[in-house]
DNA sequence: TTTAAAGTTGTAATAATTACAAAGTTGTAA
DNA sequence: TTACAACTTTGTAATTATTACAACTTTAAA
């Protein structure tokens, strides 16, 4: 069960364990991510911030994520060829993309079939992306 | 079994039942595929190919490439944050990438635990990349 | 208040990839 | 063989996500 809603305490009690101090814009980009989990590009937060953070920098977008990534608050989604994408839930699953939508969606991981891996081999983490196409695209 | 070494006629006869024209440089650069196992990016091919290939252009290596993908002839590797890599073994299975010495392994895959998509959603490809320290750098 | 560190911003640089048009090559019909 | 169209290669310019960087602003401590 993951947190759907996040109240202001929380982001502030969140960045405060990461040792992150809680500038206006770190905390209005969090609370996005919380708020939008549909896996936004730094374009899309970016775009949608402006209009409320006049001033928004694109570089304090990139800067911002690359901390919440490095402190291990959100996690970097490598499904698209040419952008990156943010996810809120860090917990481990992985994604499917619909080709003709572009939406998209979480899947449960099914748990630990990964140990494939060679003996003397560490693995440090993975990721897996599914293409088809989505329920509602057929 | 994977097909290791190939020789001129099968390069030939692989471009032939595509229906790509044999020109000097998908030859060359299809052979190089079979040669170099390590996943290569377009700027190893343009690299290592250059000496021989005096007036090679990067631009040929990428189209080239483009079509061989197109055609089922080689495999687009997203386990890069910021190029592509390319493998000549499309047969399903997954990579590990060490994040030490940066060789990238070729992984079998746990065939069919993939299937946990929901009802309703059809998978055309997948991808999965998995990221450690391999036997050689502990 | 003074001052240094931390954070933000705008612009410039970087680098992979794509677009495009000119030049070269190949195969075929006359 | 020659002429021509289709295909292929090449070099350069454009595109685009991301990073580098320096100036400016904010914060917090002394
Ligand atoms: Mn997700
Ligand atoms: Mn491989
Ligand atoms: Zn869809
Ligand atoms: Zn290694």
């Amino acid at each position: 069960m993951n947190i759907k809603k996040i109240d202001h305490q929380s982001i502030l009690r969140l960045l405060e364990e990461k040792g992150i101090s809680p500038s206006f814009q770190r905390i209005k980009i969090l609370e996005y991510l919380f708020l939008n989990r549909t896996h936004p590009s730094v374009e899309d937060i970016y775009k949608d911030l402006s209009s409320e953070l006049l001033t928004l920098s694109k570089t304090t977008v990139y800067n911002t994520l690359k901390l919440f990534v490095e402190k291990n608050i959100v996690k970097a989604i490598g499904i698209e060829k040419d952008f990156v994408r943010y996810d809120i839930d860090i917990s481990p699953h992985s994604h499917f993309k619909c080709i003709k939508c572009g939406k998209i969606y979480d899947l449960k991981i099914n748990e630990e079939k990964d140990n494939n891996i060679d003996e003397g081999f560490k693995k440090v983490y993975s990721e897996k992306y599914i293409y088809g196409i989505c329920k509602n695209c057929k």
